[in-house]
DNA sequence: ATATCAGTTATTGTATACAAGATGTTTGAC
DNA sequence: GTCAAACATCTTGTATACAATAACTGATAT
């Protein structure tokens, strides 16, 4: 799958907001970015148009673009979307996972827990979104699995603060095994439920959460 | 809202897309749509990289962008993505739909059956769709609401030859009012199930629908 | 007759030039 | 000293010019 230069360009400016490269209402200026990626405004045009279509970015006519960071609010929303997006994933995972990919999953799950004893966050960052993935995979739905991989990756840099503010990763290990447990046994309805809880960000995090956003 | 020039051209190829005014493989050509649209290349390729983004045309470098039309299997998975999206959002409308929505939601259904009534199709699509959008409108997510209306949007013209292959558009007037009894109850888990099998292409109509695909 | 290669044409990708509007600054009046 | 208006500057939006590569055509050789 070959890119062209502008994609190449909206990707990276894309992961650049994604991990807090920019802050809320800063300004993309069309001729400094050129300068950066040493290319004339064209391709740069091109490239912004790309994130403001996909909302990354607002655009004021005349004015310039400027990056929209969500706000506590809507990261709520989106939490609570990614949730029913996991769940809809385990609800047809269930049914749908091979038995090797119930073999992957066991074993990223031990990745997990391995990560967690050793206390390194950045690799259970990792082998937490993996875990992830592979029932994204496993629902055998293409279209939902971009849809569930674009939302996570639009939610990593909240999602490890977030992570941070739980305290107990433990407890997130003990609710990995269940959504194990209700895969192998194909229990649609417990898998569901079992993502949906696991992801949400409950009520009481919320005040955490939005402390972590003057980061 | 604002839009700026590059992104009416956007809307409008994506609309004009999705309403099957091009086939699957058609090459947009830049400055063929450059004289459609009365504008010099710049404005259209800076829409093209937004069609391209988004998935709904392709790119090869060098050779221009192809719309890319949904194929039987990606479209069987549009309508399930579609039908879990809509059960979360029944779901979450279940506890947060308010009085004035729920009365918005009745006679929305109301307006359904008359126009049932009267054999007007094109009339029964309009009002079906008002009585999904005041769900999602319901669910109070303003984020999951734009990914519903988008794939809502994105399905439009299947879910017409859907329907008419369907046959007893009765039956889809029935999940209409389970749906309605479960929101009213505040009944989550119903209310997420009936819109799913309500929205769900059901396996035995698989076939009528891949033979719709020849329009 | 077919296949291959060279030359031509056409189309995309990029850069630059120009037009239009917005911001900022200076000057002047009160 | 402050406010306002005209001017200058900067930025975006659009068009056009140029460069690079792919498609096409035709001719030649086998």
């Amino acid at each position: 799958m070959e890119l062209t230069r502008a994609h190449k360009i909206a990707e990276t400016l894309e992961q650049l907001v994604f991990s807090g490269g920019y802050k809320d209402g800063d300004r993309l200026d069309e001729v400094t970015l050129a300068e950066q990626f040493c290319v004339s405004r064209t391709p740069i045009r091109e490239a912004l148009q790309v994130l403001v279509s996909s909302g990354i970015a607002r655009q004021i006519p005349r004015r310039g673009v400027f990056v929209r960071q969500p706000g506590p609010v809507e990261l709520m929303e989106m939490f609570e979307t990614m949730a029913e997006l996991e769940a809809a994933c385990g609800r047809l995972a269930a049914t749908r996972i091979t038995e090797a990919g119930l073999q992957e999953l066991t074993e990223a799950n031990s990745h997990c827990r391995a990560a967690l004893g050793a206390k390194d966050h950045a690799q259970y960052y990792a082998e937490n979104e993996r875990f992830h993935q592979i029932i994204y995979r496993g629902a055998s739905n293409s279209y939902l699995e971009k849809q569930a991989l674009h939302l996570q990756n639009k939610l990593r840099a909240f999602r490890k603060t977030q992570l941070r503010f739980r305290g107990r990763l433990d407890q997130s290990m003990a609710e990995h095994c269940e959504i194990v447990d209700a895969l192998q046994n194909a229990d649609a309805d417990r898998a569901a439920a079992a993502l949906r809880g696991h992801v949400v960000v409950q009520g009481e995090k919320f005040h955490q959460l939005i402390a972590s956003l003057n980061r």
